[in-house]
DNA sequence: ACGTTATAGTTACACATGAAACCATTTGCA
DNA sequence: TGCAAATGGTTTCATGTGTAACTATAACGT
């Protein structure tokens, strides 16, 4: 954090900047956990989070997957794409609205989610166990006002 | 957080879990600086941050670029090639090895950084806006122990 | 000195991503 | 009803990005 003001046009420090350590370290995190599952299961990101959100919240349509996951529809598009050509995913039509689809998880999607959510929690456990309890409290208040849209 | 353990197969829910929550908050909050410099000089991330440690370290080669910035060598052989086109960063030869490059900010070169610097940091002042010192603090003491490593 | 290995940097290729155009269906409203 | 506008979703195209191959130069070991 930048503790004496700098004049405005001095160098950036990177290594100070707060949007920059959140990157990297998001990047990170991120990137550790999707190369896990990336190689069991050929699963990229966006897909994963697919997944995660129809795990949570069954017969949604594209759309409203979008919403929750905060990507836009095309990468959703193209993830239920390959999630439904794998069978871990399944797609009806709405009845009564012929241009919505009803997706969920299938037996074998639920069974690579019940592979995946651990391996994700197992990764959040190990960051979590850098910090000490108070520091994981803080962290979460921090987040919360941080947080640009709290979208359900 | 996670408050109560649930069982590792449980549906993850996305909106608690902590790599993505930092992976929402770092992008957009990148993503809005990275719109404002786009706008104004058409100048990419990657290659704002080739141009924020040049504005620092003078002189360097494109490796230490590419170690100082966390980025690959080709993602930054790329930004140098845009940004010495641009004639905002200069290039030559190192002496007594031909195949460093020493690179530097043109004069152009540091008026952009002098515009865009300024735009860095008011978003990043925007930013912890949001927090009280004391959040401030532990969010400072937080990072530094979850930071996967710290390069110069 | 000379061949092997390492290093700096670029190029080529394959793949991911986002914006805009597009198709089908449904809704709103005259 | 019927037609314009909106919505769900896919496809297209242009661009970005990472991996591996490649070129040029330098360092190393004998």
């Amino acid at each position: 954090m930048p503790e004496e003001h700098h004049p405005d046009h001095a160098p950036l420090e990177l290594e100070h900047f707060l949007p920059y350590r959140l990157s990297i370290l998001s990047n990170a995190v991120s990137q550790a956990i999707a190369d896990d599952y990336q190689r069991r299961f050929d699963l990229s990101m966006t897909e994963w989070r697919v997944m995660a959100v129809l795990a949570r919240f069954d017969g949604l349509s594209a759309r409203e997957v979008a919403e929750r996951t905060l990507m836009d529809k095309v990468a959703v598009s193209r993830a239920l794409a390959k999630l439904v050509e794998a069978g871990w995913v399944t797609r009806a039509t709405h009845d009564g609205d012929k241009r919505r689809s009803v997706l969920g998880l299938s037996e074998t999607g639920w069974a690579v989610h019940e592979v995946v959510a651990p391996m994700a929690r197992s990764h959040e456990r190990d960051l979590l166990a850098k910090l000490d309890e108070e520091e994981r409290t803080w962290l979460a208040r921090i987040l919360d006002k941080l947080q640009p849209v709290q979208p359900l």
